[in-house]
DNA sequence: AGCACGCCGACT
DNA sequence: GTCGGCGTGCTC
């Protein structure tokens, strides 16, 4: 018999009970719904391959199937298992870096999520690699990363300056801060670090919102960076997401541009990551893999012995907080370059408002729109400047409303209203569900249904009726679908073809417009009544941000903001008005602290969900029984609280039925346990209910 | 995640 | 009768 054969299984039993001791057993990362790695044999010929090492990847059979896995550490037999032979080494794929290997099993533990799923994201999407690799076909697309004349970099302000050399300062693993109000230069900072990053032999991450992953972005780097530029989002097609992936790992390219996913692109020599809008809670995926990739960007520099920069003009408490106890090192840019101002913020309360006009009698004003701001939108058009105006987000009031008896269609699936687009199209926004709208209400004898509240659409045909000389354009999800879509709005505003821009919060980020020099919030009250503790954080968060689109090229005055709402005393306007992220973070940090929340504990979210829904109620109350019974055995889990369970916000989703247990701690290390100890064995969970956990769980819907 | 197995309702 | 829908369980 032919030892390097490796029969399936079985062990040659030359010397009676004793198992051959050159016989290796390894744990292989395989992508199944395990959260352990699974143990296989190695035959001679593969333990003897040079490339056999830690991080390969490798071939395993697993029941009929043959899977790409990838190879962990060496361990012992166990015989309660009967092992098979790893089929062979991966030749598509190249072998990971220990940090990163490393890495990925802390993703897996801390998160709670099979390991070999974690390992699979580390691996472009087609698994033809070596054809993508050799056929190198071009793309019909425009190129991903355009080649531009590149652009002399500016001068630095002595802020800028600092901040580069105190962060240039350190070597080694080191978290920084950078606290800077929009326009104060973050960007030209990342940039500078970058370019010496790729002077010492170095790669680099940049990581940003997928969301303002805008073309204009990438051209800046582009202009500064040249052909080490590569980029990585949601809108490349499988293909160019592979050929940009081997470009940075066969160090072609030197820095990659992403979204959160490029975080899992296993480069050789990793020398530093940033993360711009660090606060932007796109950055947790709520799906899979439940990572937070801010959080997961500084366990990767850790392990890479890497910096990482954090850049935000509003920290995420949890930052703030980071920064303020010294873990992350805080660098601040107080000022706008060029000396440039600040924009004036104003707050219209909308009550009043409402009352002035029932007083006055009629008004010729749509109801949103403040007699203020209509005068500034008339003002800015006549100094041929630029105005934008944002809602809040889509599909929060453009629902249906019978006006005789109250009813308002819903999804028969999601338990949400349903939400009117175009003339009569009703749509859900979770299952994508669609009807027509009815002339006459399903509910009573005679009602007429009609649309109520604010949609871009209809602010925008108000727009077009009061100023009828006005070039009005509307960008959000439904207008933009695609990338190109997205660089041709992007070029006519730029080239001052549009005079008033109207969307979502999808051009609130990251856009930069010279001419834009009026920002109005129509109706900045939805983000704040939210069922989330985050709400005011977010709320402060977007109107500074938006409020930072205003002005910001303009070399004397300053830009406008105007922000209308029900609730003016709300302390998130009052402090985005004074300019003052200090203040709101003490305020809000008062709250947290108060209240056992993060940044001072640590919390997780258990879903449970399923069809039936007596089973997933019963389920919820169990699983709180049993974390009861957990804490009570362990002392380490004494300081835990155990909130509910309740029905999540979004009690149907899909048809499932949804309920949340919310567990909370001052320490995360023992929160992250017990949360595992919970989720690890399911045995007693009914097949027809799902049980996950969420850790450092965001969006609460 | 797949893939098989097995249990029910719908068709030639 | 058997085709095929999907709920359930297992994979080193």
């Amino acid at each position: 018999m032919n030892l390097s054969e490796g029969t399936t299984g079985s062990n040659l039993d030359l010397f009676g009970a004793s198992p051959d001791a050159s016989q290796e057993y390894w744990k292989v990362a395989v992508p199944a719904g395990m959260l352990q790695a699974l143990t296989y044999s190695v035959p001679l010929s593969i333990a003897r391959d040079e490339r056999f090492r830690r991080g390969q990847g490798v071939i395993v059979p697993l029941g009929k199937r043959k899977l790409q896995g990838v190879l962990l550490d060496r361990t012992e037999r166990d015989e309660k298992i009967k092992t098979k032979d790893i089929i062979a080494i991966d030749e598509d794929r190249p072998c990971l870096p220990e940090p990163f290997v490393q890495w990925l099993e802390w993703l897996a533990r801390y998160y709670v999520w099979p390991i070999g799923h974690v390992a699979e994201m580390s691996f472009p999407l087609l698994d033809k690699a070596k054809n993508a690799r050799q056929k190198e076909r071009k793309s019909k697309h425009a190129p991903i990363a355009p080649e531009l004349e590149l652009t002399r970099p500016p001068e630095l302000t002595a802020e800028q300056a600092k901040v580069i050399g105190d962060i240039q300062a350190s070597s080694g693993f080191n978290a920084h801060l950078v606290h800077g109000v929009t326009g104060s230069g973050k960007t030209e900072i990342y940039m500078r670090l970058l370019e010496k990053v790729v002077q010492n032999g170095q790669q680099g991450i940049v990581l940003v919102p997928e969301i303002s992953l805008t073309p204009q972005l990438i051209e800046r780097f582009t202009r500064r960076l040249g052909n080490a530029v590569a980029v990585i989002h949601s809108h490349l097609t499988p293909r160019e997401r592979t050929n940009q992936w081997w470009a940075m790992i066969e160090g072609k390219k030197q820095v990659l541009i992403g979204a959160r996913s490029a975080l899992f692109c296993p480069l050789p020599n990793l020398g530093m990551i940033v993360i711009d809008e660090e606060h932007e809670s796109s950055f947790k995926q709520d799906e899979k893999l439940k990572y937070n990739a801010r959080d997961a960007a500084v366990m990767l520099a850790k392990f890479s012995k890497c910096p990482v920069v954090l850049g935000s003009a509003t920290p995420s408490l949890e930052t703030w907080h980071n920064a303020k106890s010294g873990r992350y090192k805080y660098h601040e840019l107080k000022l706008r370059v060029a000396d440039r101002s600040m924009p004036t913020i104003e707050v219209i309360d909308l009550r009043e408002e409402r009352d002035v006009r029932k007083q006055t009698g009629e008004n010729d004003l749509p109801f949103w729109m403040s007699q203020t701001l209509f005068t500034a939108v008339k003002e800015t058009l006549e100094k041929n400047q630029q105005s934008a105006l944002f809602l809040n987000r889509r599909g929060v009031a453009q629902a249906v409303v019978c006006p005789a008896c109250g009813y308002v269609p819903e999804c028969p699936n999601c338990a949400v209203k349903l939400t009117l687009h175009g003339k009569s199209h009703l749509l859900c926004h979770y299952c994508d569900y669609h009807e027509s709208m009815k002339e006459r209400c399903t509910q009573c004898p005679d009602g007429e249904p009609k649309p109520i509240g604010l949609g871009t659409e209809m602010i925008e045909n108000d727009l077009v009726r009061l100023f009828p000389q006005a070039r009005v354009a509307r960008m959000d999800r439904d207008e933009i679908a695609s990338r190109e879509d997205l660089e041709r709005m992007i070029k006519d505003v730029e080239n001052r073809e549009v005079d008033i821009l109207v969307g979502t919060q999808m051009i609130a980020k990251g856009l930069d417009f010279p001419g834009l020099t009026l920002v109005g919030m129509v109706m900045a009250d939805v983000a704040f009544n939210l069922p989330d503790f985050r709400a005011s954080e977010r709320s402060f968060q977007l109107l500074t941000q938006v409020s930072g689109r205003s002005g910001r090229h303009l070399d004397e005055g300053a830009g406008r903001v105007i922000i209308q709402t029900y609730n003016p005393e709300h302390p998130s306007i009052q402090f985005t008005c004074a300019h003052d992220f200090e203040g709101f973070a003490k305020f809000e940090l008062s709250f947290r602290e108060m209240l056992g929340y993060p940044p001072f504990w640590r919390l997780a979210s258990f879903r449970i969900q399923g069809l039936d829904f007596e089973k997933v109620t019963s389920t919820a109350k169990r699983l709180r029984t049993r974390a009861q019974a957990l804490q009570a055995r362990s002392p380490n889990f004494a300081s835990i609280e155990i909130l509910g369970p309740a029905q999540a916000p979004l009690a149907k989703l899909r048809n499932n039925h949804r309920w949340q247990l919310l567990v909370k701690g001052p320490d995360p290390a023992a929160l992250v346990a017990f949360c595992r100890h919970l989720s690890e064995n399911q045995d007693w969970v009914p097949a027809a209910v799902k049980v996950v956990v969420d850790i450092d769980a965001v969006h609460m819907l």
